[in-house]
RNA sequence: UGAGCAGGUCACCUUAUCGCUCCUUUCGAGGGGAGGAAAGUCCGGACACCAUAGUGCAGCAUAGCGGGUAACGCCCGUCCGUCGCAAGACGCGGACAAGUGCAACAGAAAGCAAGUACAGUUAGGCUGUAGUGAAAUCAGGUAAACUCUAUGCGGUGCAACGCCAUGUAAACCAGUGUUUGAGGGCUGCACGCCCGAGUUGGAGGGUAGGCGGAUUGAAUUUUUGGGCAACCAAAAGUCUAGAUAAAUGAUGAGGCUCGACAGAAUCCGGCUUAUGACCUGCUUUUUUU
RNA sequence: GGCCACGUAGCUCAGCUGAAUAGAGCACUGGAUUUCGGCUCCAGCGGUCGGGGGUUUGAAUCCCUCCGUGGUCA
């Protein structure tokens, strides 16, 4: 698997965020928030993936961007952490709720460790 | 060197790998990729639709004089005023000799008037001074008070606007109307112009995807000429983000002064605000030599 | 991205045609009433008028500029 997030697998649609902030599940390794659901494939092909960072706890756009932008190398560099385990297709959206501004190492770490918190609870869920 | 004034420049750099976005492509790859403020939305335009934007009133804006500009509330020059020892800075800087209003406290009196004390003079009266106050018969003060004068301004804004796709309901109830013209568009009103068989309200239903607009422009660099200057003209050269849940990051290596404020969304010209470092010129006096 | 409003006591609002002490209700404190508490009555406390600059003799009010909050437009 490529390490790269073409645009197919961003979460465009207005309908589906709605969808997946109202019926999704959430597991939080603070400062990040990840918020999932399992989707039927109805013609769409990839996992899709949003990332979220709140105007109220950055005002600038200047940071808001660079949390983005972060999260986004984070979750390319260990997406496969998640491929590699798991079936099916997902929405996510990765919600950064701390106040602080992060580090790269912060972020990476923080990515791998929801990671597998995530792979975890859902093959618990499969086993039920 | 201290204190201060004015103006200008740059905005970490180089490289490799992995990613993002746009363009080109011989499908191997190659090339471009945030700012001086991209910000606030305070002005002025371009552009689009509504009459090729029309008339009157209302309303709003500007305000010494001259020039620049597509235009401006911007810029340049200059006069005057205020501040500063100075370099310089700042100025909503027309009219109260058209009318109306307002003026706390103080004061006799802040305009349909009234008139204190003292001095001059024979007296009436007149003149001067004192006293209150920001302002006192002075053509009084006040227009960032109404107003008047001059000049300018039609409205709405790219979520404008044009097109394609998808979907429902030309359904139901009530009012009103069809050439004797309802209603709508073009501004707040009146006129005028245009469209015109529907339209307004109630309750309810559906869509909310994509393309264009969109980046070559009052653009910019150099040289020459004109002008005190802002700026203008000519010649030669350059192509310099264009996304749409919305692109610039990560890692390694090297270097330095160890990097502030901060992220394009239709596009330009300004203003204002945030902010690091460096350079140039000038003023001034003291400290030092 | 565009457009439009609003910031006054701890809270909800007046005052914004410039001048007099910035008022009202709730809340808070003290007193009266009551066996005690509530209700009621009396008194008090509490304000950079969002910040800064300007006009004026004088600004919450007029003008400019920043900051914050909210609304609206396919």
């Amino acid at each position: 698997m490529a390490f790269s997030i073409p645009k197919n697998e961003k979460l465009k649609s207005k309908k589906q965020i709605e969808r997946l902030f109202v019926d999704g599940k959430s597991i939080s390794n603070y400062p990040l928030k990840l918020i999932y659901q399992k989707v039927d494939s109805l013609g769409e092909n990839d996992s899709k993936v949003a990332f979220i960072v709140p105007k109220k706890n950055f005002g600038g756009a200047v940071h808001r961007n660079r949390i983005k932008r972060l999260l986004r190398e984070g979750y390319r560099l260990n997406k496969h952490l998640i491929f590699n385990n798991i079936e099916g297709k997902f929405t996510f959206a990765i919600i950064y709720i701390g106040k602080d501004m992060p580090n790269y190492q912060m972020i990476k770490e923080n990515i791998q460790g929801l990671f597998n918190k995530f792979i975890k609870k859902t093959t618990h869920e499969k086993m039920e």
